[in-house]
DNA sequence: TTCGCAAAAATGGTATACCATAATGCCAAA
DNA sequence: TTTGGCATTATGGTATACCATTTTTGCGAA
C-alpha cells in the first residue's frame, strides 16, 4: 500500500517520537490539525480515511480516532453519509464562534485579575511588549503566533482548567480565519493598542475593565475577520 | 464471548434502532452517557473496553470511538497508562466548570434578548410556569429535567449553534452533580424565584438584566452543589 | 505475616479483513 | 447530445486477530 505515501510531502521523520509515545491517534490529530490550519488540506476537502492513513503511515484505526477528535474540535465535519471533510465555516458561523470566544476570554480576564500570580501578569505584559516591537517587523506568522500566545497566557492565568481547554478548542476553530485576517496586516496598530488596554487593566487587577477590554478586542477581531474574508471571497485565488 | 453480557442488566431490545441508524459509536456514547449520569457506572470506575463492548453487544471498535467522544465531553478520563475511567471531578473542578457555564448562559441570555423569537421566549415562560407548579410535586427527576430543559431552551433561543453545543457539553459534565444537588430539595423555592427573575428580564428583552439574573442563578447553583456534595461526602453510602 | 518478584492474566493500541452502502463511470436509448 | 440506469469502484462501519505493556496473581523467602 504505497499508493499515496508522499501526499503532503511528509518526511518519514515527521512521524517519529520519543518515549513515552502518545497514541498514533493523538499524533495524527496534531498533524491533521496543523495541515488544516495551514490549509495544506483545503477547507471543504474530503478526507479519505484510507488515503490519509497511508499518507501518515498509519492504519485506518488510529486515523479514525483522530478524526473523531477533530470533529469534536469543530475542524472536521461529516456529510450525511458520514464522509469526513475539512470544516468550512461560513462568516456567520465564525462570528458566532467569536462571540463565544469573547465571553470565554472575558471570564478568563476576570478570573485572572482575582487569581493570577504576579509572574503570570508579568508574562502577559512581556508578551505584549514583544508583540509591540514586532509591529515594525513584517513576519505575519510570528506576529500572529505571539498574539495567540498572549491570549493563551491570559486564559491560563485564570487558573480555570476547563475554561482553558474550551478556549483552546475555539482557538483551533478560529485559527485559520484569524490568521487570514492578521495576514492582511490591517489594524495591526489597533491590535497593539487594544492589547495595551488589556495589559493595563489586568495589571491593575480590575476585573470589569479587563473583561471589557477583552470584549472590545474580540469585537475588533470579528470586524477584521469579516472584512478579510469578504475581501478574500471576492478574490478566490490570487 | 458471552462472559459478562448481562452487565448493566440490559435487555437486548435496548440496543435496537430504526433506520436510518446512526453509528454504533454514537449509540454507545448515548448509552454510556446515561449510565454515567445516573451512576449506573459509578464515578472513578474503570471502563473495560472488552467487557463494556460485550455488555452493549458491540465490538471494541465502535466502543472506543464512543469513549473518545465521552472523553471530549469530560465524562471519561484516561489514566497515564490509557485505561479509561468514569470522570470523578472534585468540587473545585465542578466549581470551575460552573463558572464557565455561567459565562455561557449569560452570553446566551444576552443574545436571546436580541435574537429570540416571541415564541421562544413564550416557551421559556411556559416551562417556568410548569416548573413552578411542580414545586409542590415531589418528583425530583421530573423537576430537575424540566429545570434543565428551561436552561437549554434559553440557550437555543440565542440562535448561536456553537454556544448551544458547548453548553450541552458542560451540561453533561455537570449533570450528575446538579442532579444530586437538586435531589436534596433544598432551595427549590429559591430556584423558582431566580427563574422568575430570568423570565422577567428575558421577556423585557433586557440583555444586562438577563445576563445578571442567569449569573446569579449559576452562583446559587455553585453554592447548592458545594453544600450537597460536602454533605454527601460525609455520608458516603446511606 | 509480610515483602518481593516472577509468572500469568488482562488491557489498550494497532493493523487488517469483510460488509453494506454510497459515489462514480459507462453505455445504451431517446 | 443528453439522459437514465446499471455495473463498477470507492468509502466508511464493524469485527477480529495480534502485539507490547500493564496489572494482577501467587508463590517463596525473609
Amino acid at each position: 500500500m504505497e499508493k499515496k505515501a508522499d501526499l503532503f510531502n511528509l518526511k518519514p521523520d515527521d512521524l517519529s517520537w520519543d518515549l513515552p509515545r502518545p497514541t498514533l491517534a493523538a499524533v495524527a490529530a496534531d498533524k491533521l490539525r496543523e495541515f488544516i490550519l495551514l490549509e495544506k488540506i483545503p477547507p471543504g476537502a474530503f478526507i479519505s480515511e484510507r488515503d490519509t492513513a497511508a499518507a501518515l503511515g498509519i492504519s485506518r484505526t488510529p486515523l479514525r480516532s483522530a478524526l473523531v477528535i477533530l470533529e469534536q474540535e469543530g475542524l472536521v465535519d461529516y456529510t450525511p453519509t458520514r464522509r469526513p471533510k475539512v470544516a468550512d465555516p461560513s462568516i456567520k458561523e465564525l462570528a458566532q464562534n467569536l462571540l463565544v470566544m469573547g465571553a470565554l476570554e472575558a471570564l478568563a480576564g476576570e478570573l485572572a485579575c482575582r487569581h493570577a500570580r504576579k509572574e503570570d501578569i508579568a508574562r502577559v505584559a512581556q508578551l505584549h511588549e514583544k508583540i509591540n516591537q514586532r509591529g515594525r517587523n513584517d513576519d505575519p506568522l510570528a506576529f500572529f503566533r505571539a498574539d495567540m500566545r498572549m491570549h493563551e497566557t491570559i486564559v491560563n492565568a485564570s487558573g480555570n482548567i476547563p475554561l482553558a481547554e474550551t478556549h483552546r478548542q475555539y482557538n483551533a476553530r478560529l485559527w485559520r480565519a484569524r490568521f487570514i485576517s492578521s495576514r492582511r496586516n490591517a489594524g495591526r496598530q489597533q491590535t497593539c493598542d487594544e492589547h495595551a488596554a488589556i495589559v493595563k487593566a489586568l495589571s491593575a487587577r480590575d476585573p470589569r475593565a479587563t473583561a471589557a477590554a477583552l470584549r472590545t478586542h474580540l469585537a475588533s477581531a470579528i470586524h477584521n475577520i469579516k472584512a478579510a474574508l469578504q475581501e478574500r471571497q471576492e478574490t478566490p485565488n490570487p
